[in-house]
DNA sequence: AAATAACATTGACAAGCATCAAGTTTTGTT
DNA sequence: AACAAAACTTGATGCTTGTCAATGTTATTT
């Protein structure tokens, strides 16, 4: 296992939309620099207020980025998923982590040096670009995070959260399928279990979705976006 | 006044932080480009849903950016300053505003092209890089603000506000000018004005602070950071 | 398959903050 | 200077959501 990863790195560089324009040779320079980092389920890969020195891609598991908390209240900002990268943003600001970073599950990422990168996107313009995208795309849901949590009721974020995994806008039923956790999916919502709980029953009692474990099925999309409390 | 700012336009360019590091030719290229815009107070600049074309750059006054709300408790996200920049991120998105803007003075503004923007960005890496930072930064005060919002009690909030204020982090007095109406802090700190007024309040009772109209006197620093609820 | 741990639900209760309403102060305008 | 409008304060009240505690359910491990 742990050789497929390696001896592919190469390749799994090349994939990422982040690197996928870099030339061959910058590819393997890059390819060269990163280094290999494999994490058990529950590890640390980052505490808040450590000093960044590059930033991460995750090849395979879930890594959750979220604000800790005295009484272990806990807040999941974000869930990464395979492909994705994060830290980037940390590259240009000299500023500790403002969050922690921890595996949810058995994880392989690839750590990219700073000065590796800041050497790459002093020649690749077209590197910059899609780094500007990725975290232009961070801040946009960022602000819609920041929207829900303080504009929306409980029960209109976990509306909005159901219509956000929505196949399509025209459809008016279909699943979904919970990303994680029913307390992390909460904790995104900036909710504590208890109250989703409550909320996924009262929007059953009003027979706009159903629910059966982390599959959630909505029967009423149209229903739904007309909540106001 | 209206010459003056016109005549003035490359200048002004040159002295924004985001194009300082322009070779005079790009400057001369961005100031052909350019659109002056005035706005009086309580002009709308866009509105949420908008399609944006450019980015703009605040020369003058004052440009808030905020989420409406049905009842007209709109929350502040941002209130922008002369020489900042707002809007850059939406260049690589194609998604309308999340926000909307509006002057709440009489302001000059400049509205970078879209397409402006990006040829100069395939050309200059350093300005790239420059954008990256100033995103950058965006996303790391929203961080801050999320986690403010969805961690800590009203009255640490406005602890949090006026510690971030302090000229100095070892100095345990100084006053603190509000930027703007009380009403409009409390909307960025996500509190509605009479909690905030109460909360000023309390703070007093305590010896921590003297208010006096905008202007804040914190007497206690020490005792501020202490603040648990 | 049994045992254990993690996750999820439900109820009772309390607290924090918003809302509404009325009054006071400040700001800005003619 | 006088007036109007906006901003701010203060009090009374109620709703939303978090907290605590007990129980039920689903995964995981051995």
């Amino acid at each position: 296992m742990r050789e497929l990863v390696c001896q592919d790195r190469q390749g799994a560089l090349a994939k990422l939309p982040l690197f996928r324009a870099l030339t061959p040779e910058e590819t393997k320079y890059l390819a060269g620099q990163v280094r290999e980092l494999r994490l058990d389920k529950g590890e640390i890969l980052f505490n808040k207020g450590d000093i960044p020195h590059g930033f991460y891609v995750l090849i395979k598991g879930r890594v959750q980025l979220a604000f800790p908390s005295e009484q272990g209240t806990e807040r999941v900002l974000e869930v990464i998923k395979p492909g994705e990268s994060f830290g980037e943003a940390l590259l240009f600001l000299d500023k500790p982590y403002p969050i922690y970073g921890q595996a949810t599950q058995n994880s392989v990422l690839l750590d990219v040096p700073g000065q590796t990168m800041l050497d790459l996107l002093e020649k690749d313009c077209g590197l910059a670009r899609k780094m500007l995208a990725g975290i232009s795309m961070r801040l946009h849901e960022l602000i819609t995070n920041l929207e829900a949590c303080s504009m929306r009721s409980s029960t209109q974020r976990v509306a909005c959260m159901l219509q956000h995994h929505a196949p399509d806008k025209s459809i008016n039923q279909y699943e979904v399928q919970l990303p994680a956790a029913k307390q992390t999916v909460a904790s995104q919502l900036n909710l504590t279990p208890e109250t989703f709980s409550r909320v996924l029953h009262v929007l059953c009692d009003a027979g706009l979705i159903e629910v059966s474990g982390r599959v959630i099925k909505v029967l009423d999309a149209e229903g739904l976006r007309r909540i106001e409390i």
